[in-house]
RNA sequence: GUGGCUGUAGCUCAAUGGCAGAGCAUCGCACUGUGGAUGCGAGGGUUGUGGGUUCGACCCCCAUCAGCCACCCCA
């Protein structure tokens, strides 16, 4: 091959087997989140520097977006995420909009970072949101969303399970440790990385810190009690709406969870590949977001998913719908030069009539033509020669049934539709 | 941004420093009114790119680009 020119580094291109995987995630999760109730909304795909600046903190504006100035001399970026215009978009409206919001978006992001397997610099990320609610079944109806979703593209709870936490609980173990204000933040950062570290060296990190030796074992015990949650009354609240939703073997609590995020105040959730250990999908519960770009403030619950891990795990368990075939589509054949423009005819009567029509754009053997078909996952292929034309006929075959019939050219398309209606076996 | 591994046909991969190959895929033919099989055949390469060492480089060295892995980060 030469001197094709490359695409930018970090991003794919979709082709339509591709985009047909694409498509499918958003319906799918557009099916789920509507189900819920949220309502799709957008934001742009461009927008100033200082509203990233003003929140997400220095790392992401400075390292991992992509910037670059305008003709006005203005710092422009590609979106990194959602929800800082999320919260400007609530601020602007806010005296007019009825809470509690539900809203939901899916379109591309941009990150500047090093790519590596479920990680690219332009990918698409679900953001669902619902705000002007504080409560535990506030945030056990987002961990519920997710549960669905997985439900909906058959991931089950022996493959992907939702990790719950709260920081407000942490905190306050943390409190009863004896562990000072000042130093829980830190001590959420050690926890935030003990899968990182060997035990060794995360044990001497944290006596570093300023951890008393009691506190250290105290913290551990409290990282390995599964049944923590048992002791907040928010918790139990929070669980027993996720049994009513029938969504509960998807969710698990792991007093591990903290999340990178500072603005996350209260639950704190993501998902994993239980064989895997990455990542899917991350979110939690913020009270001050929308305070934090001017507006009074509002508190919400929410998360974000990225296409690209959910893909490799939906891959990796053969999850992926195996597309690329035309659904219910017909093949118009052209049996030779003189009946070409027949062929065009009857296809564009098809298509009258409602049907996905592809005609075969010049004459060909017929094998070719039912090859195509074949290779193109097109199911029926219409054939129009001699015989049929003399008395306005056209013979229907079903490729997928290797059956066929012979009808008047006006009935194909109530045939083909009769045709649909039969599953195709084999 | 840091460290490491890997780049050979569309794909998966071979080839002691000595003639660049196979399977699959593609296209054609067997097959002038019937598809997934079979057989035969064809096309396809500046070995990621650019330098260097050597009589000679896919092979060794340097750089660069890309992919992957770990870190970082995970909005």
């Amino acid at each position: 091959m030469k001197a094709i020119i490359p695409s930018v580094k970090g991003t794919r291109d979709f082709y339509p087997a591709d985009m047909a995987v694409r498509n499918y995630l958003y319906r799918t999760l557009r099916t789920v989140s509507e189900q819920y109730g949220y309502q799709e909304y957008d934001g742009p795909f461009l927008e100033r520097i200082d509203l990233y600046a003003a929140k997400s903190g220095e790392e992401l504006v400075k390292e991992q977006a992509f910037v670059f100035p305008d003709r006005g001399g203005d710092e422009i970026t590609l979106r990194p995420e959602l929800t800082p215009t999320l919260a400007r978009m609530v601020a602007q409206r806010q005296g007019e909009l009825t809470v509690p919001l539900r809203w939901w978006s899916f379109g591309p992001f941009w990150r500047y970072e090093r790519p590596q397997k479920g990680r690219t610099r332009e990918f698409f990320q679900w953001n669902i949101d619902l705000i002007g609610v504080s409560s535990p079944e506030a945030d056990a109806e987002l961990v519920a969303i997710c549960a669905e979703f997985f439900r909906a593209v058959g991931l089950k709870p022996s493959q992907v399970q939702i990790m719950v936490n709260n920081r407000k609980l942490m905190d306050q173990s943390l409190a009863d440790l004896g562990v000072g204000a000042e130093l829980r933040p830190r001590v959420f950062r050690l926890v935030d990385r003990r899968d990182k570290m060997s035990a060794a060296d995360w044990d001497g990190y944290a006596l570093e810190m300023g951890l008393g030796a009691e506190q250290l074992a105290g913290l551990k015990a409290l990282l390995a009690d599964g049944e923590l949650w048992r002791k907040s009354e928010d918790f139990l609240r929070f669980f027993a709406v996720l049994d009513a939703l029938g969504v509960r073997e998807y969710v698990r609590f792991d007093a591990q969870i903290i999340r990178g995020l500072d603005y996350y105040t209260g639950t704190v959730f993501e998902a994993r590949d239980v064989d895997g250990g990455r990542a899917v999908l991350g979110g939690g519960h913020y009270d001050n977001l929308v305070s934090d770009v001017g507006g009074d403030p509002l508190p919400g619950v929410g998360f974000a998913m990225g296409d690209v891990m959910i893909g490799v795990v939906l891959e990796k368990y053969g999850l992926l719908p195996h597309s690329g075939a035309l659904e219910g589509a017909a093949l118009v054949t052209v049996f030779d030069g003189e009946r070409l423009i027949d062929s065009f005819r009857l296809a564009g009567e098809l298509r009258q009539a409602g049907l996905r029509v592809v005609c075969y754009p010049e004459p060909a053997k017929l094998p070719k033509q039912l090859k195509f078909a074949d290779k193109m996952g097109i199911r029926f292929a219409l054939i129009v020669g001699p015989d049929e034309a003399a008395q306005g006929l056209v013979t229907i075959k079903d490729l997928a049934t290797r059956t066929q019939e012979t009808t008047a050219q006006e009935k194909a398309a109530e045939k083909i539709a009769e045709m649909l209606a039969k599953p195709a076996a084999v």
